[in-house]
DNA sequence: TAAAATATGAAAATGGGTTTCATTTTCATC
DNA sequence: GATGAAAATGAAACCCATTTTCATATTTTA
């Protein structure tokens, strides 16, 4: 239930942007709220369809975007073909995890690998503005669930 | 003067697995092993069209594929919106350094990240099967390029 | 409540990348 | 050096996530 302050917050900033709010942007910032912190575009569409079938396929792409701008959402893209976006609370990096089983995300830092990254870029004289880490495999639950399966046809 | 021999060997590859060589075949081959190391499809289809001006758009695609399957070349996914190819001699990992000024890639590995890497799966129980790590920013050349700039800037 | 500004969504456009298909080339065999 | 089956080719059509267009609807302001 503290979904609803951000809500409010993102309003404000809208608005001093001098951008309307409307039933369908309402819609979809609270579809947003609620999603998972990483999810696809056709996520983010389907859920906001439940709370207002009305609303459109590019008004969703389009108060995504704005997000974006306003700096409360950010757009990811992994190697599965189509953008994510993840709600940004506080902006701090991190890099991923990403279950190549059921597409979830998790998140993680680490100084010590955040150091190396800039000894090697300034051994090369490479001037870093950013950089992605990816871990791509399997989480705890798909995991189990491969072996179960494997397990069942060995047997089978 | 030693793409020759890796050329032939190609062909033999694709020889073994009842695949034809051709005029338009060898203008690709050559080409790719005369590309830097890593390239665009459009970089190489001009390469390409050099050697022989007849070679098609689709058919630099069709061989890029050929030469990923056969272990020759393996795209990569950067954040520029196409693919690149990477020339793959001895099979080994690494990750990227890519450059937003002019596009050129540089390879690195750290054993310490990688080591890192899997500790941070295990702790997770995450069952990492592969990772992705890329540095962006600016290399060498184009840091310089663009700190003149600056200074012409303030001056003028 | 009229005018001005902004939001909306259906449909069309975009643009890498892929597939199709009629035609051409290769190569083993005669 | 002819033959034909298999493979290669390229132009054009297609795919599909994402973006743009544009006529209409909604919100805000005055």
């Amino acid at each position: 239930m503290k979904a609803k302050p951000l809500q409010e917050l993102v309003q404000c900033r809208l608005a001093e942007r001098g951008l309307k709010s409307s039933r369908r942007r309402e819609a979809i910032l609270k579809a947003f709220f609620g999603a998972r912190e990483h999810f696809t575009v056709d996520e983010l569409y389907e859920r906001a369809k439940m709370l207002d079938p009305k609303v459109g396929y590019t008004t969703v792409w389009r108060t995504l975007k704005l997000l974006a701008e306003t700096g409360f959402a950010a757009p990811q893209k992994f190697h599965d073909g189509f953008i994510r976006y993840e709600r940004v609370i506080e902006e701090r990096h991190h890099d991923h995890l990403i279950c190549i089983g059921c597409g979830n995300v998790e998140e993680f830092t680490d100084a010590r690998i955040e150091k190396i990254q800039e000894t090697i870029a300034l051994s090369r004289r490479f001037a870093m503005t950013h950089h992605r880490m990816e871990l791509y495999g399997y989480c705890r639950a798909c995991d189990a669930r491969r072996a179960t399966r494997r397990k069942g046809r060995r047997n089978g």
